[in-house]
DNA sequence: GACTCGAGTCCCGCC
DNA sequence: GACTCGAGTC
């Protein structure tokens, strides 16, 4: 198929600042990667072309589609990563003249928290003052707009805010002192690399002559700067994306970045796409009446080719019925209209909603991927077992000693840890490094006392030969030393459990594996790096599993970039979209969620399908739920009295009439235009 | 120090 | 309903 004019204005304009507007559906992907092998054509060599994504899923998507373009094989490739990669590539070079070691380690969620957690500890916060998981937000919230713990100090306001920012100092001193850096400091890092080191900035602001960002509407303050650090000296700079579609602000997202990209580049040219080539009119007139509701947008509309049915809404009575009768659907489906699995979307607001589905899917025996969620990394054996590695590559990892020093037990409590970290602080050096003399500091109890020696002497060799050989095997040598599948034993009475975990065990060394065989150098450092940015293979796999034979149950935040022949959108309730925590971040906080709404709507192509249950389980009971404003937004009943209720987010309760579409209350629910 | 039990809370989305 | 936290017991 030929580009349209627009498609191909912006594959042509190779020179200069370029913003490409592409709404859902207009080709985005077909633009950057006609645009990259272009570039190529008219002669600027592969590797001088950077193209940076947000997520991994969209890199390698790039990069696939980019490789299958240049068909004559070329030694040299285009860059193509996520921001994250990037910035850890930049570091490894540069990360020292800031004061971290050059083999620095990425903290993940979990590791976070850990640290969220003692800071909050040391900091003696009352505990019901400020949660680890709210102090993480604030962090980053921080972190986003490069406030340091001084500055967050300086300006905290409420209780709260001094709080957070006392722990922000210990977080930030705790990650320092293990040679760690967290998700943020990837990038604040590079930022300040580039601002108080002119030549590495200069330096690396030359690798390239051309710069492309995918999903401009996502960026933030800190990643803002980076892109004009690196663009700044050639401006061959092309940035795509779409103000509708800015779902990622609670991440310090920047909507007005790409609203303003023409005062920031005065010269630079604008091309829009709004010829929709995914979705039927009727799903693209639903998604055009419900985005006109923003304020805040270039204003636009999508236009569309194809016709099709008018999308559907679904009542039911309870979640459960929700699932069985989005289930049923699917299946009747398969059965009788030759659709594949593989065709069928099922998209959440939250994460907890998937259970519900899953539940009913393996029922009905309909083959499924569940993307995203709690993730392999998340569970607590596979956290222990990477706890004992990280160990090994860096024994100053406060976070992953702590949690491993007495897992199995070996007699060191919690308050015998407690007395060594103090002692540790008033010493002034890492805990590893005080286990040795611990007895000076403490009154160890005998047991104590050999379970310290047999941890040293294990990690102190490992540690030694995980510099220099390969680490599956060092991997399986650590397990069985450490006797982790005893512990599982212990741990778990019920036997399928222990097999269930210990098989995730066993993944993790399955995954150092295939680590090894990819990498030139395969050293426990470069694994557990890898895993932090980017999960595993397994992980990755796991998206291009999107390709197999399966209904894809995932979030909406997951769906972007994604599109299916039907979708169903599901919980369209007040509180679960708009979620009820955006409500009380003003209007700001629903026009994003009526985003995310719109996201949903247009991963469409030829039928769409809204779902809500009356009644739905929230802490262990079934409360009434309200329909979402958005169902009356999209379905043109703005007018319609409900609305207003739900706008107040369905208060008063008693309103029961006048649902959008007003069904009768069979629990098959009753489609409606 | 390890385990059990009851009270209290309610973590949205992710690289 | 699921989970964490703290008090109480062996």
């Amino acid at each position: 198929m030929k580009l349209n004019a627009a498609q191909q204005e912006a594959v042509d304009t190779l020179a200069g600042p370029l913003l490409v507007l592409a709404g859902a559906g207009t080709g985005k992907t077909r633009v950057v990667t006609h645009r990259i092998a272009r570039l190529i054509q008219s002669g600027i060599r592969p590797n001088r072309i950077l193209a940076v994504t947000f997520t991994n899923k969209a890199a390698d998507e790039m990069l696939h589609r980019a490789s299958a373009m240049l068909k004559k094989r070329r030694r040299e490739r285009p860059e193509i990563s996520t921001f994250h990669s990037l910035c850890v590539r930049i570091l490894r070079r540069g990360i020292s003249h800031l004061g971290y070691p050059a083999q620095f380690a990425i903290c993940d969620r979990g590791d976070q928290e850990s640290i969220a957690r003692a800071a909050l500890r040391e900091i003696k916060a009352p505990n019901s003052a400020l949660r680890p998981g709210e102090l993480l937000y604030r962090i980053s919230r921080w972190k986003t707009v490069c406030v340091s713990p001084t500055q967050a100090a300086a300006t905290a306001a409420t209780d709260k805010e001094h709080l957070a920012s006392a722990a922000f100092r210990r977080y930030q001193a705790a990650l320092r002192a293990a040679g760690a850096v967290d998700f943020d400091d990837l990038l604040l890092l590079t930022d300040e690399l580039f601002r108080r080191f002119p030549d590495v900035h200069q330096d690396e602001a030359d690798r390239f002559d051309h710069l492309l960002v995918d999903e401009y509407q996502d960026t933030n303050a800190v990643q803002y700067r980076i892109v004009k650090a690196l663009a700044g000296g050639h401006r061959n700079l092309c940035v795509v994306g779409d103000d509708d579609q800015s779902i990622y602000g609670w991440r310090g997202a920047e909507v007005r970045h790409i609203l303003r990209f023409k005062r920031d580049w005065p010269e630079a040219k604008i091309v829009r796409l709004e010829t929709n080539y995914r979705s039927t009119r009727e799903i693209l007139d639903w998604a055009n009446r419900l985005i006109a509701f923003n304020h805040l947008r270039h204003d636009k509309a999508l236009h569309a080719a194809a016709r099709g049915e008018p999308p559907r809404v679904l009542q039911l009575q309870t979640e459960t019925d929700e699932a069985e009768a989005v289930v049923a659907d699917i299946a009747a489906r398969i059965a009788t209209e030759k659709r594949r699995p593989r065709d069928f979307a099922i998209l959440c607001r939250t994460n907890e909603q998937p259970r519900a589905f899953e539940a009913e899917l393996r029922r009905a025996e309909v083959p499924y991927v569940l993307l995203g969620g709690m993730s392999f990394f998340d569970r607590k054996e596979v956290r222990d077992v990477l706890a004992y590695l990280k160990l090994l590559a860096n024994p100053r990892d406060e976070v992953s000693l702590l949690r491993v020093v007495n897992t199995p037990p070996r007699g060191l409590g919690p308050a015998l840890v407690r007395r060594l970290l103090e002692a540790a602080v008033r010493e002034g050096k890492p805990l590893w490094e005080l286990l040795p003399v611990a007895d000076r500091h403490v009154a160890l109890t005998p047991a104590a006392r050999t379970g310290i020696g047999r941890l040293r002497e294990l990690l102190g060799s490992l540690a030694h030969r995980a510099r220099t050989e390969p680490p599956a095997r060092l991997a399986r040598e650590l397990i069985a030393e450490v006797g982790y599948y005893d512990e599982l034993v212990r741990q778990y009475p019920n036997p399928e459990e222990q097999q269930a975990r210990w098989a995730s065990v066993e993944e993790v060394v399955n995954a150092i594996g295939a680590y090894e065989r990819r990498a030139k150098k395969p050293l426990l450092a470069g694994f557990l790096r890898d895993v932090a940015l980017s999960g595993t293979d397994e992980d990755r796999q796991k998206e291009s599993k999107l390709k197999r034979d399966a209904v894809v149950l995932m979030t909406l935040h997951a769906a972007k970039g994604l599109e299916f022949p039907e979708v169903y959108m599901v919980g369209m309730e007040e509180g679960l979209l708009p979620h009820h925590r955006a409500a009380g971040e003003g209007g700001a906080g629903i026009e994003e969620e009526r985003r995310l709404c719109y996201v949903g709507v247009t991963r469409a192509q030829r039928r769409l399908t809204l779902s809500l249950a009356l009644t739905r389980l929230k802490w262990g009971k079934p409360r009434p739920t309200h329909p979402s404003r958005f169902l009356y937004e999209l379905a043109g009943q703005a007018d319609n009295p409900a609305y207003a209720v739900a706008m107040r987010g369905g208060e008063p309760k008693a309103t029961k009439s006048r649902r959008p579409g007003k069904t009768s209350r069979g629990k098959r629910g009753r489609e409606t235009g």
